[in-house]
DNA sequence: AAGTCATGCAACCGCTTCCTC
DNA sequence: AGAGGAAGCGGTTGCATGACT
């Protein structure tokens, strides 16, 4: 026996929205609100349609302050920062994105951007004396984290984004502005303090959040000193390592946890198969999300409900 | 001009999670 | 505690439109 219907299938309107259902909807809904119960919304409103439909209908098209239409640079880095981060759990990426859908999104991400990226991709992999510490995209539907970088010397990895320069290596603090735009849409403000020390931290996990008194709290117990420059690269709790060394062709990181030390080519980058970055358990990445939702604002998290889901409104 | 193919996006489907009783 | 129902979510489908032949 299957799952019962929830709605009468054969007494309900499908397809497309005329202009005067989404009407009488939205003006049910500016009255009365949703009433908390969508399966009975339709026939309060005196629509023949699903109350699912009429969620999503709202949802993603008649509520308030929904933005459509083309996507921004900082969005397209937001949504593949979050992507390489957590894979397609579409609603906490929406939760980045003022006014836009999860489904907005996702018909962007498997339409547009994507292929955006694996032309980048495919670009960046025809020009091997380039810089490329990484670039990788992952086949479509897998939702395991990945890490790739475009154009702009932009990365994308799970612990967020950041850009890099030469200069950044060599310790010239004037790229250290640039290199925290990018973060700057999600990053932990005891991270972003981290940047006085010209120390680069990625990732929470629960190792730095700010206390309620809005001081930093940083209990980061292992952060460097800059061994190159004014460069170091601290990444996650677990795996901390820092820029020793930076030839045209190879970096140098010492893990400061193991003490060792060991070389990266470009070429090692290229799959993110032994990076330090790598966050391959999606328990991991959970964990980190949660942790990221006592530490950062930004997300969006109903504590009555899930860590994980976002609320609308 | 007509047919075919590609693309974008709204909507649907069904599974999972959450809430209430 | 657990059963049932509703909401949330991500994958998929199907239609409208534009580009191409």
């Amino acid at each position: 026996m299957g799952r019962a219907p929830c709605c009468d299938k054969a007494n309900v309107k499908r397809g497309p929205w005329s202009p005067e259902e989404d009407a009488k909807l939205r003006d049910y809904i500016d009255k009365h609100g949703t009433g908390g119960n969508w399966i009975a919304l339709p026939q309060k409103v005196g629509l023949k349609r699903c109350g699912k439909s009429c969620r999503l209908r709202w949802l993603n098209y008649l509520r308030p302050n929904i933005k459509h239409g083309q996507f921004s640079d900082a969005e397209d880095k937001i949504i593949c920062s979050l992507f390489a981060s957590i894979g397609s759990r579409w609603s906490i990426i929406a939760s980045q994105l003022p006014g836009r859908t999860d489904n907005d999104i996702k018909n962007y991400w498997n339409t547009k951007l994507r292929k955006k990226m694996m032309a980048m991709n495919a670009s960046l992999q025809r020009k091997p004396q380039q810089m490329t510490l990484l670039s990788i995209l992952q086949s479509s539907t897998s939702s395991s984290p990945l890490s790739f970088r475009d154009s702009n010397n932009s990365y994308y990895h799970p612990h967020g984004t950041f850009s890099y320069s030469s200069s950044l290596l060599s310790g010239n603090n004037s790229s250290a502005d640039s290199f925290f735009q990018a973060q700057e849409s999600f990053m932990d403000p005891a991270q972003k303090c981290q940047l006085k020390d010209s120390t680069f931290v990625f990732g929470g996990e629960a190792t730095s959040c700010s206390s309620s008194d809005g001081s930093y709290n940083n209990q980061m117990s292992h952060v460097i000193e800059p061994e190159f420059g004014d460069a170091s690269f601290v990444v996650g709790a677990d795996h901390l390592y820092s820029v020793v060394e930076d030839t045209s062709q190879e970096f140098k990181f010492s893990n400061a946890a193991s003490g060792g030390v060991s070389w990266w080519t470009d070429k090692q980058y290229g799959l993110w198969e032994q990076n330090p970055f790598d966050y391959g358990d999606l328990e991991e990445i959970k964990q980190l999300i949660s942790t990221n939702n006592s530490c950062n604002n930004n997300l969006l998290f109903d504590d009555k409900k899930t860590q994980e889901r976002v609320t609308y409104y």
